[in-house]
DNA sequence: ACCTGAACACCGTTCAAGT
DNA sequence: ACCTGAACACCGTTCAAGT
C-alpha cells in the first residue's frame, strides 16, 4: 500500500538553506527541517543519507548560485575592471548569505566535501581573469592567490575580525587594486 | 567540609586542546574532557562557564602560541625576506595544529570571539612588515590584505580545496612574492 | 568548597510497525 | 513505498545531595 509523498528533496533542501541562514549551523537540525516541511524527522532519511549529506547538498547548491552570479558579471575590454566587478560580486553574495558562504569556503563545518567539478565551473570566470592578468602559465597560481585573498578577507569580515577601525570597504578595494597590479606587473 | 581540587583550569584547557587536535571539533565534548582530567562532566562547570567559553579559551591560547612563533621570526634588513619568513611561520604553525588554527581564523565554530588585544599583539610583527612595505599610512590596509591572503590560502589548503593539481607550495610562494612586490611598487 | 549522580531537554539515527 | 512512534546512544547543562 503506497503512501503519498508528503515532501520532496527540493523542499527539504530549501528548508535546510532557510534554516542555515536564519538560525545558523546549530539551528539546522533534522528536527527543524522536518517541522518545516511537515513530516517527522525519521522520514527525512528516505531522501537524504544523513545530516552531513544534507549539508553537502546545501553547500553544492550554494556553489551553483555563486557560480551563476559570477558568470553574470559582464566581460569588458578592461581586465582590471573585470577583476574589481568580480571581487565585488563575490563579496555581495557573501553578505546576503553569510552562513552558506562560510560553508563553501572550507571554513564552515562541512564533513563531506562538495563536488570538485562544480567548484571548477563556478570559478571559471576567475580563471579567465587570472590568465589575462598573469599569463596562461601562471593562471592557476594567480587564481589561487585571488581566491585565497577574497575568501580570507570576506571570512574575516564576516567573523568581525576587522573591528580595529579603519574602513573595511577601502581595505577591500585596496586589496583588489594591489593584487591586480601585482600580476600585471610581472607578465 | 572542603573537597580537595581534583583538577585545574590548566589541565582542562590542555585536555581540550589535545582533543580538538586529535578528534576534531566534534570530539571536543565536555564528557571527553572530563574523562581526560579525571572528573565527571558537571565538575567542569566549576572552572568554565560552558563549552563555548572553553572553546574561546582554547582559541586565545592558540593566538598566544601563534604570536610567540611570529615574534620569534628574526628581523633582517630585507623586509621582503622578512615577509617570506613570516608567511612560512604562519603556514608551519597551521600545519602542526590545523584544528586550532581554524578556530582563530574566524572560520571555525567559535561562538564567543577571542580578546581583540591578544590578536593585535600577536600580529604586531606583521604590522611592522606592512608599514615597511606600504608606508605607514597604508600599513593597516596592507596588513589586512596580507592576513586575508595568508588566512584564506591556508584555510583552503587545510580544507583540501587545492586538489586541482599543481604545486601548492609554489602557489604559496607565488602569492608571497607578488604581494610583497605589489605593496612596494606603490609606495 | 568542590565533586557527584540523577535528571532534563535536546541531538542524530535506526527500525519495526502501520497504511 | 513512504511515514510514524518508539527507542537508542549521545550531547550540554542544572541542581540537590554528598563529603
Amino acid at each position: 500500500m503506497p503512501t503519498p509523498e508528503r515532501t520532496s528533496i527540493e523542499a527539504i533542501v530549501l528548508a535546510a538553506r532557510e534554516l542555515l541562514e536564519s538560525q545558523g549551523d546549530a539551528g539546522l537540525t533534522m528536527q527543524a527541517v522536518a517541522d518545516r516541511v511537515g513530516v517527522r524527522a525519521p522520514s527525512l532519511y528516505k531522501r537524504v543519507r544523513n545530516r552531513d549529506d544534507l549539508v553537502r547538498i546545501v553547500a553544492e547548491a550554494t556553489i551553483q548560485d555563486l557560480g551563476a552570479q559570477l558568470h553574470a558579471v559582464p566581460v569588458t575590454a578592461d581586465v582590471g575592471q573585470d577583476l574589481i566587478e568580480f571581487a565585488h560580486a563575490v563579496r555581495a553574495f557573501a553578505h546576503t548569505r553569510p552562513n552558506a558562504f562560510r560553508l563553501i569556503i572550507g571554513t564552515g563545518p562541512v564533513a563531506v566535501p562538495p563536488d570538485l567539478d562544480l567548484i571548477t565551473h563556478a570559478l571559471a570566470p576567475l580563471f579567465r581573469i587570472a590568465a589575462d592578468l598573469a599569463g596562461p602559465e601562471h593562471a592557476l597560481d594567480a587564481a589561487r592567490t585571488l581566491t585565497a585573498w577574497a575568501g580570507g578577507f570576506i571570512t574575516m569580515e564576516l567573523a568581525g575580525a576587522f573591528n580595529l577601525g579603519g574602513d573595511v570597504e577601502r581595505a577591500f578595494d585596496y586589496g583588489i587594486a594591489h593584487l591586480g597590479r601585482a600580476f600585471t606587473a610581472s607578465t
